[in-house]
DNA sequence: GCACATATTCGACATATGTCAAGATCCTGG
DNA sequence: CCAGGATCTTGACATATGTCGAATATGTGC
């Protein structure tokens, strides 16, 4: 298990989505199930919700911390969940580290879910 | 907190995914991540292909059980989590029960993650 | 009604997870 | 270099979760 998993492939030529292609494998499956663990926590979810909606695009970590009223140490935790996904790339200026969600990775999520095959 | 999530509602009328329209309030993160939690576990993603890709449309417990290589204890309660989310539908015919996926589930879930507004 | 097959519920257990306070790290401005 | 602000890491804790074996329900056929 990498540290940090790379985002979804959606270039590999399938006409399928994975999870309705064929039963997907034990592999494949602890792979999706780890991205969906990343979002699936209602704190997560709102820091996506909150640099997806962010004008600028990126927001750092004591205005999200402020934003959904946990303390500092919690936020950072949740935004490492979610970078080792890949679904936030994060990057220091001065003092602040400001994040940044990865649509193409919420993107790529979607697709792999898609029900109907083809 | 509802004893069986109903399918999210789609239908509301709003131009944008709830996740990148503005910032999600507390309710709607619940929400949305007790869907998501219900799917982000590798034996549940994988109960989901199954019954995705089932010619038939459904499978009783022993064959999933027998598919997945769990208990039939496990993989019943894999289901009823599914089923509390509104994930699957399950009935009994004889001594079976069958289990069906909710595709509009899966496509309403979809929905709700769009990374793009409009 | 009884033996048998399928399913679910009930403990019980190990592991994972979310949260915070406290300490350590990193950066800027004197 | 030092003081102070922002962030991250560590330790600790309570809670939730996945798994199974055993017990209990539910249904079938004789």
């Amino acid at each position: 298990m990498p540290k940090t998993l790379p985002v979804i492939d959606v270039t590999s030529p399938v006409c399928c989505a994975p999870v309705s292609a064929e039963p997907m494998g034990a592999d494949a499956a602890l792979e999706v199930a780890l991205r969906l663990k990343a979002l699936a926590d209602p704190a997560r979810l709102r820091l996506m919700s909150i640099l997806l909606t962010s004008d600028v695009g990126e927001v750092c970590t004591c205005d999200l911390a402020a934003a959904v009223g946990l303390s500092e140490a919690t936020v950072s935790h949740h935004l490492t969940q979610l970078r080792k996904a890949g679904m936030v790339v994060s990057h220091r200026q001065g003092m602040n580290v400001f994040h940044r969600a990865r649509r193409d990775a919420m993107e790529a999520l979607r697709q792999v879910l898609t029900p109907d095959c083809c």
